[in-house]
DNA sequence: GTCTATAAGGAGATAGAC
DNA sequence: GTCTATCTCCTTATAGAC
């Protein structure tokens, strides 16, 4: 492995961090761990990096430019909108249970970026990209369903990601598969409910 | 401070521990930092607990033991179905809203649990006493208001705890009580859905 | 029993050889 | 530029004085 650049270097080395988090969590990702993951002399990490936090952060940093919520791209949208709405919960879900450790990598660092100075605005931001992903979807459902929304949209996504956010958690915690799909029907259900069927020319009398 | 039991000293510790786990994070719940908070010599941490890893795993059940959904032991029953979910829900998030800094440190011991050989299997026990604390205060509202649940008790528990786990992950990432506000709105009609009247005697048609 | 003093090891960071 | 060897600090844990 010859030289490399310094902006490639970096980035090894963020990616062998974040498999040494993954495995071992936050804590387990001491510079050591890192460069032994990444097949480095300990020294090339301070060639790259001044110091751990300043890695840290462009991890973060790199986390929440680059992270998107993957499982809204696995959604397929059919005419049935309270079943494309069914449909869609269970993609993300799908995901969410395919990719359980990268998951609970994210909350960790969301909650280690609270307690780092410089990095506390990051989980905001983190959680309007969210809110965007989830105002796309909810945007291409209604579209391809022909129905609206009958409350703001962004209220919608944030509803959305409040769902998405406690069935991802309940996961972590319990791995309860049956017990997610009866949440996802209720939730199914509940923004069925927030749709109406076309433009606002069906008033009822 | 005279001597103290060894039971008692063990107490005082756990609870060092977490107000210093509540300032500082997890990480920085080094032996060092509890012991100055609790005010005693480094040697007495030993002295109580075989080692650190001992202290967080009674730390952990102590808190699974005794943290009960304080927020739902501040909810009112009113007459009006619909309001008293809104309001259940108000009252909830009015004390995540009090106690950020400890609700934030629930999500950090859970992830620290799951991490610990020997903790895992701690979240889920706590969230299944989410759980029951949902049910209890569901059957409450229900009776008090006169109606029935049309799905499953424990299945609209367990939608209560998606809701209230991502209202509080959302709070946490970017303190916005208006949207806070407004996804509580959604999920007192989406709970108020799941209401039928009285006994089941009430057929249509 | 209680605490001072210290051991033993791991951490981040760097000096200096190549 | 790159890596070996090392420095310094901080951690958990304990030995041994009182």
């Amino acid at each position: 492995m010859a030289r490399m650049s310094s902006v490639d270097r970096r980035g090894e080395i963020v990616q062998a961090a974040l498999r040494v988090i993954s495995e071992q969590g936050v804590q387990g990702a001491t510079t050591r761990a890192i460069v032994a993951e990444a097949g480095m002399p300990l020294a090339s990490f301070h060639y790259a990096f001044a110091s751990r936090d300043e890695m840290m952060e462009e991890l973060i940093a790199h986390v929440v430019e680059t992270q998107s919520i993957a499982a809204f791209e696995a959604i397929r949208f059919g005419a049935d909108i309270r079943s494309t709405i069914r449909d869609g919960l269970q993609a993300f879900f799908d995901t969410i249970v395919a990719d359980t450790a990268e998951e609970q990598v994210l909350f960790e660092l969301m909650l280690f970026a609270m307690r780092t100075p410089g990095l506390e605005s990051l989980p905001q931001r983190q959680w309007a990209k969210y809110r965007d992903a989830a105002r796309q979807v909810l945007e291409a459902a209604a579209e391809s369903a022909g129905i609206e929304w009958s409350v703001p949209i962004e209220t919608v996504a944030r509803m959305l990601i409040t769902i998405t956010d406690g069935l991802t958690l309940a996961w972590l915690a319990d791995r309860d598969l049956a017990a997610a799909a009866s949440v996802m029907d209720l939730a199914a259900d509940s923004l069925y409910a927030l749709t109406t069927p076309q433009p606002i020319k069906d008033a009822i009398t």
